[in-house]
DNA sequence: CGGACTCTTGATTGCAGTCAACTAAAGTGG
DNA sequence: CCACTTTAGTTGACTGCAATCAAGAGTCCG
């Protein structure tokens, strides 16, 4: 199998051979991090843009009171900040949910990538786009969706995006995290959490056991979860 | 008074007065729209960049069940989407919350601006992070804080926003938006808006009248709030 | 076979939503 | 200039979704 970023960017634009092989230079090095751990703490300086190869990873943020906020998932071909550019400080985490495989890229790398070729420049554009369309889609949620339909649209956001690196069936995939995780995402409790997911399981749209979540309807679920397919840019972008 | 875009501008990157002309020249024409009118509809085809000169406009999704979420205000200088790239469709809308003055920009002519000149770059980059991350600092609000903290995070927000654009006073600024607004971008209804504005006068950490907001004690309202100032990198970015 | 998570369930509490009425302010038009 | 309408803000009563607290069951793993 190509490496994901590689294989997600594909849908982005009409990469070259020579293309894909740049890119696969830049996800080269891995670090692997075991499961809860940090990538990257918050309050630090960072070094190098991260690039999730393996695994499932988060950007989250600590609060004060002592509550977690996880603000987005990240899956295999994810690049956890937008490409371009480095903060001068990290104000959120970025931490494992599961054992990780990252890359780290300097930012230098990836422009000089999509300065070399046009089609990897829309394909990081497109990416970028989509990433932060997602995060939109979770202010939505989050505001105005019950947590029956955040946890509906959480899964046909993750249908969608695992499908895209080739991590999903047609009927479902692998939930590699917690309750607890899905609940600090989606703004809930982790028992509200637990009972809602009871509730999804009996409209019989989907089966959920031990890591294996199956969507046994998946029109069905999008419509009762207000999904829009088409907000992640599957389609492409234009660099006008 | 400059131009807000390239007043916002100049917090990111050591602009030239070459660099400036640039800028002010891309947000040349302006079009103008009726409070409550939309700027670009959700599911068109953008033809342009969307640039806010004057008066606030808003990205929102209008939900199937009747829901309005916004998804964040945008203040005279902000750019309603990444620079660099046009989507193909508009997944939500653009709409003006007060009678605005916009400019469209085409993606190619600011990645051109971007080539040549190194500090521009730097300034559109950082711009697109701390709109990122006000971004996901929302989502935080909306997923783990509670109603008060909501509005005041979003109000020592809008000061640091403002004031980097030259429309806030040290104690204060208008604030031309309804409660109704508010709710939508908070995730509450405005019957609880009103109740937590009115508890938070109570404290004595601001007071609202009429459009007009004076924070009197902005480093109580922050702690108040779990606001961190930093989270805007006013200090800057590196493109390493 | 502990021990530590994770998940599940029950009981209770409380924050925020909904519905509804009313006030105040600001237009609008005859 | 004053009825009439519209919009924004305010208040009260009630409801309900989701949080919290607590305890038990299931699972994984050293």
């Amino acid at each position: 199998m190509p490496n994901p970023f590689v294989r997600k960017l594909r849908h982005g634009a009409d990469l070259t051979e020579a293309d894909e092989a740049i890119l696969l230079d830049l996800a080269q090095p891995l670090r692997r991090i075991e499961a809860r751990g940090d990538i990257v703490r918050e309050g630090t300086e960072p070094r190098a843009l991260v690039l999730v190869v393996e695994g499932w990873a988060c950007r989250y943020k600590q609060l004060e009171n002592g509550k977690r906020q996880i603000i987005s998932f990240f899956l295999p071909g994810d690049l956890c900040e937008p490409f371009g550019i480095l903060p001068r400080f990290m104000d959120h985490a970025l931490g494992a949910l599961t054992p990780v495989a990252v890359a780290h890229i300097q930012p230098g790398a990836i422009r000089n990538a999509a300065r070399a070729s046009r089609c990897i420049e829309e394909a990081l554009w497109w990416d970028l786009l989509a990433a932060v369309a997602a995060d939109q889609e979770r202010v939505v949620s989050l505001g105005r969706r019950s947590a029956a339909e955040r946890l509906g649209h959480l899964f046909c956001e993750l249908q969608l995006r695992l499908a895209m690196v080739g991590l999903a069936d047609p009927d479902g995939y692998d939930l590699p995290v917690t309750q607890v995780d899905l609940a600090d995402l989606l703004g809930l409790s982790s028992v509200h959490v637990n009972r809602s997911l009871q509730e999804l399981r009996a409209t019989g749209l989907l089966s959920l056991k031990g890591r294996r979540l199956t969507i046994h309807d998946l029109k069905s679920l999008q419509e009762a979860s207000l999904f829009d397919p088409g907000y992640l840019h599957t389609g492409g972008v234009s660099l006008a």
